[in-house]
DNA sequence: TATGAATGAGGATTCATTCAT
DNA sequence: GATGAATGAATCCTCATTCAT
């Protein structure tokens, strides 16, 4: 009788295209944490989405908080790098943010910065905050470097740069408001964007 | 060292003044929910801030969903009603929006409507979720209503009114936010209130 | 505007007609006891379907455990009075015992004294267990001197006539069996009873 | 006086003589539920009586509806084993079913089939509900298949097996009765056996 | 007679974390 | 590296019972 599934002996060559399992952990989490939020995601959900034990999570992050900690930070710093990279394109300013809006509309379910930012502080620990404020802060900070540049250019109005900023992103996140309906009050992403920058463009333009 | 007299079990002798316990543990909770959110407030939290047990919390509200959705369509309620009332006022549209922001950045600490109907969306059943998100439209639509008055009235231009209704809501957020150092960047609820409604009348006015 | 239900003033007249709510506690509670069991029917339960309060229970009885017994005993008396009855008829004796397993099954779903001694025995006070089972106790009794008389007059062999009596009892229960698909092994009560007589009668006869 | 050690956290060493914890804990469960019923065994008692946490039960059987249907399964499944090994013996069936009846009797404080299906129709899952059902009818078809062997062989006179079945099972539980006085009615397990076989046999002979 | 308000004790279940292997 | 086995503390909820009215 034939054996049922013939493996090669001995250890397998480790397979080069495999992402580290430390990876998969960190986006695994990052995704379930963006949907259902830090109390709601067990770490033995992780452990199952990831299709490991739990014991494999806590080799890799010791607590659920620097989990936690691991995601947001990996997040902003994702979102900040994309910020960054469509500010250096050579279109103009406001073309610039309604690109900015479109993407990220486009790439995520509502991630509501505001959120993540109170679990954080409800939940982490003192150091462990401070990381992520710090990122946050950063990644605010990209977005505000960016309206100070266009002031000075003459592009936009001169003003409260921080305030601005989190004028922008409050104003982004409308992008997926639903009515009572449950619909959403924008055909598309870019019709979104469109409506969001106008309506952006107006308060902050000379 | 005295020991504290447990209460006793049975009916307590009615005082007059005392307020109705159940009103006292609404407000309790949607004080604590508030601050915490759903996951990290317990019934034990609740009944501990209220003095009373966790049985008689549960003889008002027959389950934890039951007493944040109470909270929920309580505290919207109630913001509803002021919004009402402050835009029933004879000022100008622009002043009583400003006032409605500097009433609503002194009155509470950051009430998050979007964080409350993320909780609600996760951890409430359908029929709880269904009148939560009919309080919430209700709430907006408070807002949207007096948009289309004063389109209407050319005081501001036109435009999609649900949208501008968030705007100003998700604006308004805007007034809670702190910077890297963790400081408000505003001095005060007032001036919070007057630059968050140039910014947003320069989008809206005519 | 008229009242909407008008109602005559003053107390009103006492209904005649209507039991004693002490009566309907009793039957209600026993119907749910019989149906579900002690611990799974709570005074809650038994309320509810009373509509009353819990309190009106402890009002007649003063406590769950004495509601149980309450119920046990008036089952036992009322089962025990119909075989009484029935076995004072004037037909062969054959005919009386086939006539109290058909009624029987009719009358109840599985009412089975095992069942109802075991709960008494798990949960109820030394004191209320023992007047249960001085009830069981008479309604096997009754049973037993029927046989005993009959053996006297050589309708039936001599024998152990206590080990009779729950054998009659045992094979009785038999009429409710279902199958593997659910279905009753008998077409109807009056088979049921004829099945189970003639077997029982092989044993018993001369 | 010394206090008792508290017991680690993680994984303990392991003892090779050991039993494994999960059958421990089944055996435990199994006889506690025998003793009270599944309503008055709470999964602390297991717990205590198995000497481990809550916690680990549930790492085991992931809800009480589980281990109660594990412990039903078991349980039929070691009955079923039992009788078809009694069954096989070659002495006459006579003989057979009276030293299964004198075994069980002894091996075992009156396990009442229909007390536990009952507590299963009340509090089990319908999955679960159904593995039992299936279990509890395989168990008596194992009897049903002996007796009608034994009417094809001639051995019993022809009728309806699975009523012959149940009866048997019903009269062999005769044999716990206790009477008014709290004595057994049979001085001890074989006389018990032998009078309950010679009452079965009157009915079932040629 | 009847009830509304409240409690203390427990009961099922979840979860972050630990540790020997 | 990765895991299986186990825990302690908490969480939501139920329930028999009590007592002023």
């Amino acid at each position: 009788m034939l054996k049922q599934s013939p493996r090669v002996l001995g250890r397998p060559r480790h397979d080069e295209n495999a992402k580290p399992k430390k990876d998969i952990v960190l986006e695994t989490a990052t995704r379930l944490f963006i949907k259902e939020g830090y109390k709601n995601i067990s770490m033995a959900d992780v452990a199952k989405a990831c299709n490991v034990t739990k014991a494999t999570i806590y080799y890799y992050y010791p607590t659920k908080g620097d989990l936690y900690t691991s995601a947001l930070l990996a997040m902003m710093d994702q979102i900040k790098l994309s910020i960054l990279q469509i500010l250096e394109e050579s279109i103009s300013f406001k073309d610039r943010l309604e690109k900015l809006v479109e993407i990220h509309l486009s790439a995520t379910v509502d991630i509501d910065m505001k959120n993540f930012m109170r679990e954080a502080t409800i939940n982490l620990s003192e150091s462990q905050l401070i990381e992520v404020q710090a990122s946050e802060n950063n990644m605010y900070k990209t977005i505000e470097q960016a309206m100070k540049v266009e002031m000075e250019l003459g592009t936009i109005r001169k003003g409260n740069a921080t305030f601005f900023a989190h004028s922008f992103m409050a104003l982004m996140s409308v992008g997926y408001v639903k009515d009572g309906e449950g619909k959403r009050i924008f055909q598309s992403e870019a019709m979104a964007a469109r409506e969001i920058i106008d309506f952006f463009w107006k308060s902050v333009e000379k």
